[in-house]
Order: C-alpha cells, then sequence, then structure tokens
DNA sequence: TCTTCAGGTTGATTCACATCAAGGTGAATT
DNA sequence: AATTCACCTTGATGTGAATCAACCTGAAGA
C-alpha cells in the first residue's frame, strides 16, 4: 500500500521532469493555481515570466527568514511547508503547501521573506519573480484581481488557524486538518478519503499547537473510534461525517 | 486620571467630526495609513475615491460575516475588533484595528466578508470601494505595491498570532499584546508607556486565547511584579524591559 | 437613594495536554 | 544479519489554564 503510493509520486514527478518545458496553458493545475479568465494571449504572457528551475530535493530550502524577497512560488508537485523560528530556536510551521498552491506572499510586506519554506518530499517550483508580477498585474485587472485574491485567502486561512488553535480541544485541530488535506486532495482530483501525509507528526503537531505524543494519541483515538484508519503517514477516511463531527466546525 | 483620558479622546473625536471633509493630504495619519511617495496629483485621486460616513457608535458594526464585500476601511479615531463566530455560536477575536490601520482586507478572496467589525469606542472611518482602489492601483504602481505590502503585512501578523497561540504561555501572551499597543501607539506619536485599553478583559482573553479570569490573574501578576501599573483599562508601562522578558519574543 | 447589571477580580478545584520515560517499527547502512 | 537512527506509539505523572463559584466596583436607571 505504502509503495504503491509511493509509486505512483515518482511517476508524477517523472511526468514533470519530462514536461521540463510544461507552460501554464498546459498545466493540469492551472485552474486551481490561476483560475483566471484569460486570453490565451494574457496566459502566454504570464507564462514568459514564470521561471521553472530544478526540483527541490527533501528538505532543501525553497527559501529562508529573512532571505530578501524577490519571487514568490507555485507548487508544481510535492509539499513544502512554511514556519518561522521563534527567539529561542523553537519552530514555529505555519502552513503546508499543495501543488497549486502559492507561497512566499508574506515577503512583500518587508521585502524579506518573514518565514522559512523547505520541501518535505521532491517539489517542483514555478518560480513568480514580484516585480514582474506587479507590471504584468498593472495590465492585465484579471491577473491583479486574482493576487489580491490569493492573499485575502492566505488571511482568511490564517484567521482559520488562530481560531482553531484558540478556541479546540486537541482532537478538534487534528480532525481539521484530515479534513482540510482531503480537501485540498480532492481540488486536485484525488482521493478525498484516502491519501499519504506528506509531513511528519512533529510538523503536525507543530503546526497544530500540539505535542507529537497528543497527535499520536489522537490519531489512535481516531482509530479505535473508527473514523480514520491510520497506517504511520498512510490515511484513511472511514467516517467523513463522523469527522466533521470531531472537527466541530462547519458541519 | 481616567478623566483626563477621555477627554483627549473627545478632543480627537470633535476634531475629526469638525475635520468632516478632511482629506488624505493633510489627515494626521496620512503617514501611517498611506506612506505613499505620491505626488499631490495622486494623493487626490485616491482621496476622490474615498468616502468619509458619519461615525461609528461603540457598538456598532462597520460590516459584518457575510456581508458582500465593497470596501476596505481605514480607521480615522477609535478603535474597532474583528472577530469571527463559530458554528457553536464562540466569537473568536481576530484583530484590534487602531487609527491608522485598515481593515476588511478579508473579504476580497470571496467577495464576502470572512469575518464582522465592531467599534469598540465611537469611531471614524474612512471607506475605500474596492473596485475603485482596484482601477487606481492599476494605474499607479505605488498605490499598488502599497496594498499589495498592506495584505502582506496582515499576513505576517496573523501569523506572528499564530506563533503566540500555539508557543507560549499566558503571561507571555498578555505581555505580547501590552507591547503590540505600545508600539502602535508610539507610531502615532502617542505614550509608548501609558494608554487607555479600548477593549474589555473578555476581548482581550478572547483574542488571546485566554479566559478572563487568566486574563485578570495575568494583569495581577504584572502588578505585583512591578512591570506594570493597571487601574482597570488605564495602562501604565513601568518596566518595558521588564515585558519585553516577560512576552519572551524579540528582546 | 437603592437596585441592577456588566465588567472585573480572586480563590478552590478540575482537566486536557505537556512532560518524562520506555519501547516499538521499519528503512538505510554496514 | 546486525546496527543504527528517525519516527512513532503508549503509559505514568505533572501542571498551567479552564472551570466553577463568590464577591467587588462603578455606572446607569428607577
Amino acid at each position: 500500500m505504502t509503495i504503491h503510493l509511493k509509486q505512483s509520486e515518482d511517476a508524477a514527478f517523472k511526468s514533470c521532469a519530462h514536461d521540463y518545458q510544461v507552460n501554464c496553458g498546459n498545466c493540469r493545475l492551472n485552474s486551481i493555481c490561476l483560475p483566471l479568465a484569460l486570453e490565451s494571449d494574457d496566459i502566454q504572457q504570464l507564462d514568459d515570466i514564470i521561471q521553472r528551475s530544478k526540483p527541490l530535493q527533501k528538505n532543501q530550502h525553497l527559501y529562508r527568514e529573512s532571505d530578501h524577497f524577490q519571487s514568490v512560488y507555485a507548487v508544481r508537485s510535492g509539499t513544502l511547508k512554511a514556519y518561522k523560528t521563534t527567539d529561542d530556536g523553537r519552530e514555529q510551521v505555519t502552513g503546508f503547501y499543495f501543488p497549486g498552491e502559492i507561497l512566499g506572499m508574506d515577503g512583500i510586506s518587508n521585502n524579506t521573506h518573514a518565514s522559512s519554506a523547505k520541501a518535505l518530499e521532491t517539489a517542483a517550483i514555478c518560480e513568480i519573480p514580484f516585480t514582474s508580477l506587479e507590471k504584468l498585474s498593472a495590465l492585465m485587472p484579471n491577473l491583479q484581481r486574482h493576487f489580491f485574491q490569493l492573499m485575502s485567502h492566505e488571511i482568511t486561512e490564517d484567521q482559520q488557524l488562530i481560531t482553531l488553535l484558540s478556541k479546540n480541544s486537541a482532537d478538534e485541530r487534528v480532525a481539521a486538518l484530515m479534513l482540510s488535506i482531503s480537501g485540498r486532495n480532492a481540488r486536485r482530483k484525488l482521493s478525498a478519503t484516502q491519501f499519504r501525509l506528506p509531513m511528519s507528526r512533529v510538523d503536525i503537531g507543530n503546526y497544530l499547537g500540539l505535542t507529537v505524543e497528543t497527535v499520536s494519541r489522537v490519531f489512535s483515538r481516531m482509530q479505535k473510534m473508527e473514523v480514520l484508519r491510520v497506517d504511520n503517514k498512510e490515511i484513511e477516511i472511514l467516517d467523513t461525517q463522523g469527522l466533521k463531527n470531531m472537527a466541530n466546525l462547519g458541519g
């Protein structure tokens, strides 16, 4: 089972590497990543400013906190985590980024990245130089609108997380994360009920403000309740409604 | 003491009401609110799209969650809180907004406000219709850049709060909020060490993921440690360095 | 003046999660 | 096949903040 999914990931990655010069027009993520009502000419212009470099290996950084900000990034394959390092050296994971999602926008305000981003597994990335994006946005109202919306979306997501951290129990937090990942998979036409977690328990705990031990116990509990089947990083949602009830959010 | 500060607030407000047709060019907050390297002609254009309506009374809403999104808002005087209502009816305060700060940007992503905003005291507001802002942004690179930065700043602020909620103790959270308010006062050339909290203990607790009782106890503790003098909503910071140590952030 | 009520404080008790401690598992290395 | 190491799980115990409860304070209204 584990092996099966690994293979499919590798296959997906190979097709990307092979398609090294994919462009936005033919990228299968474009409906998620840049759902612009664009003329093909517009897409071409956008495509021209985007840089596709060689894939990031697991644990490689895309950028680090306090790096000079130059670009935002779209994930084409793989997963990344964004995190801040607190002054006493601890980490705070601020987000996970899946294919089709954009990261790096927190660097705009200071011309300095406010967080670090590293690959949780091999990842292909599209780099979008920000000054070019700004210029193009001024010419293409749809694009400008889209980026305002993307940033606004990041704000609402962060506010969701704030609420989660401040109001919800360990069970609810983990349930909410599983539902979030499930939903993001569905958006990419992957299974909403079966998937492999790209991140460790430590990262999950860190993101949700919990310790590893607590995360582990929650998974055990969910398994006992037959809401989830957990096999290491392999997750199967057995009872979506049960999970939603458990998350206690918008059910 | 309390009376003294109330008077100065009222005075500030009256000068606003009197200056009903203040414009961005002569607004004393413009260096904070819209620190654009603008030609006066640009300022005039921006000013033309901004609407100044009659002040909000205490507890009045500026907008509500799920209202149709049309504008973002700048605070000219007074304070507002933004909050979300969870499905089980509880509130999560997501931010406090002081004069010179912009709110409402979380509505852009869905054309629907993702939170509600209400006045914590009488407040004067500048309304900035978003479609006009978009059009103007396309023409004025500085303005476009500035709004990207504002939104990015909101993201980094939210991420700060996420870290605070997930990693810091009650003492640290309250200390961090006091320092934040102090800093925002300083930005407006007000005292960094003496101010009146516009929000209740309940709101503070709600924002910081704590109960009222805990907030109250933290204030008592800080007072005993002679870091703060607390007289109801009147705050005096007695030992800024002590407070910073207590916050345990960037000390 | 008395009452009411919202907002705040303080103390006693409880509880969810952290911490500490010990093992388990499986992939990579030798 | 044995060793190592990162990652995960489970159990026992401790603790910071929530909860429950009582009371205080001051403004608003009768």
